[in-house]
DNA sequence: TATTGTTATACTCTATAACTATA
DNA sequence: TATAGTTATAGAGTATAACAATA
């Protein structure tokens, strides 16, 4: 049987090596470091990313919706929809219909900032992984996780 | 051009649809989910599973290699190897060669727990993927995500 | 003087509970 | 009575800094 090896350490992985949790934990570091690297110029956390590009990409998308797409809860969405209006990369407006409700969208300086930091974050990975994975595996690797993303699983809404 | 819809919430995922990271953090909600339902009984958190796991995989490995391969703290893995010894489910002996370096071990107890626990990880895995992934895409997605990580960049020894 | 590991401390992230306003 | 969102509070997880012991 082969024996699997960590990154940096080379230990055996053992019995974890099968488990999917464990390999995406492993294969966040490299991700998760890419990320404070490119944007801690922004002052942008991981989240708040992510939220600024769910909200641009959906305009008039609601919190409670936001806080679904990303499995995060409700209060927590609030506090990093306050601080990217407290930017002025989003804005709120309450709904006309139902007045409980508020719908989001990206301001011109929310989309700038969006866009370059994405284009520096792609740059970045695709250099970091180009010794350890060709274009297509990449996709591949991308499609893959969608589809295992997909299977979230009965837990209410997040 | 298709867009690609977030899990549960279907808004559209935008500019990050392309970054590994955000498909990483989308795909590990499903996995995090697992193994708290599965572990919970066990009150081992994840750090404390992946240590035990490639303690006992690698016999007489040091905290050090530990902190390196799983880019943790040195502090932090003193105290998750502090709570596995309280629980007896690893041993530290120190080196003879070399005062400071304690070499580690899983216990019986240790060895038992790990392999129930990492059994009805894979079970729970492959129960919840099995809609959305093929066998040979999971072992697809788990061999590209053991290259991604391969990638572990420059920074020290983490 | 450098390295292994630990202790003490502090910070970041995220959650639960309680509340407001609208429906 | 239920839902969208917020405020207040608390906890989990992890890090940095300072230290002890050995090399």
């Amino acid at each position: 049987m082969i024996e699997f090896r960590t990154p940096k350490a080379g230990l055996a992985e053992g019995l974890a090596h099968v488990l999917l949790g464990y390999q995406l934990a492993q294969a966040s570091v490299v991700t998760d470091r890419i990320y404070d690297e490119q944007a801690v110029a922004d002052g942008l956390r991981r989240v708040e990313y992510t939220l600024l590009s769910l909200v641009h990409a959906n305009p008039g998308v609601t919190a409670r919706q936001l806080a679904q797409a990303l499995a995060v809860t409700p209060p927590h969405v609030a506090l990093c929809l306050e601080r990217l209006q407290g930017r002025a990369l989003i804005e709120r407006e309450r709904s006309e219909q139902d007045g409980r409700v508020q719908h989001l969208r990206s301001t011109e300086a929310g989309a700038q900032r969006l866009q370059a930091l994405t284009q520096r974050l792609a740059q970045a990975e695709q250099a970091a992984l180009q010794p350890v994975l060709s274009r297509a595996e990449r996709d591949l690797l991308v499609e893959l996780l969608h589809k295992l993303a997909q299977a979230r699983g009965p837990k209410p809404g997040r």
